[in-house]
DNA sequence: CGACTTTGACCGGCGC
DNA sequence: GCGCCGGTCAAAGTCG
């Protein structure tokens, strides 16, 4: 059961990731020298089996990266949905390397912008948004179903955010220490 | 043929 | 200043 799989083994990061400091590269698309973007974003950490789940939004593969700490290549993934610059980073949890792929339903019209990641607990699991195809999205009503996230905490927790607050059934949330998500997740506790 | 994945190269930031 | 590292680009390949 992907579900069961999910339930127990998704970790999610929140984190503006990196380097681009001020400059507003909006949809990050750039000439070469700042390829870098700090923008809000999602990082997805997981040992499920399946690396992208349906979220009714179509993921791009832009790159994968083997990083320190991890066996296992953290996959970059752009939201292809028109209007929707949002990237996630998809990683196995290192402590389970026999999963092939992760996975992690993520919405970008969450994080899409700052602003927007204050609805993130509303809006993450809600928009039937227009299907990816043949993804089921059945799989949205089963997450939601579960309280997967529980998500009307999940503000709270990032809030708080030390590294890896648990929410539950194994699922984390973690903030990447980087000084300009304080600000974010500051404000992002303040709103909720 | 369009959308997507793979993969090597490139870049900026950071620590030493 | 240099090297490492993470993130991104883009060409080439794959697939439906």
């Amino acid at each position: 059961m992907i579900y069961e799989d999910l339930k127990s083994n998704l970790f999610i990061t929140n984190s503006g990731s990196c380097c681009r400091k001020g400059e507003n590269e909006h949809d990050g698309h750039s000439a070469y020298g700042s390829r870098t973007v700090r923008e809000p974003r999602v990082v997805v950490q997981t040992t499920s089996e399946i690396d992208i789940l349906d979220d009714a939004y179509r993921w791009r593969k832009y790159g994968q990266k083997v990083v320190k700490g991890n066996p296992n290549a953290r996959s970059y993934y752009k939201c292809t949905a028109p209007g929707c610059s949002v990237r996630k980073h998809v990683e196995r949890a290192a402590t389970n390397i026999k999963s092939q792929c992760t996975g992690a339903p993520i919405r970008p019209a969450a994080v899409n912008g700052y602003s927007s990641a204050l609805n993130f607990t509303n809006s993450l699991y809600n928009p039937r948004l227009p299907a990816t195809g043949t993804q089921e999205s059945s799989s949205l009503d089963m997450l939601q179903g579960s309280g997967l996230f529980g998500y009307t905490s999940l503000g709270r927790s990032m809030g708080s955010y030390g590294n890896n607050t648990q929410l539950s059934d194994g699922v984390y949330i973690k903030a990447k220490d980087e000084r300009k998500d304080d600000s974010f997740l500051e404000s992002f506790l303040s709103k909720n």
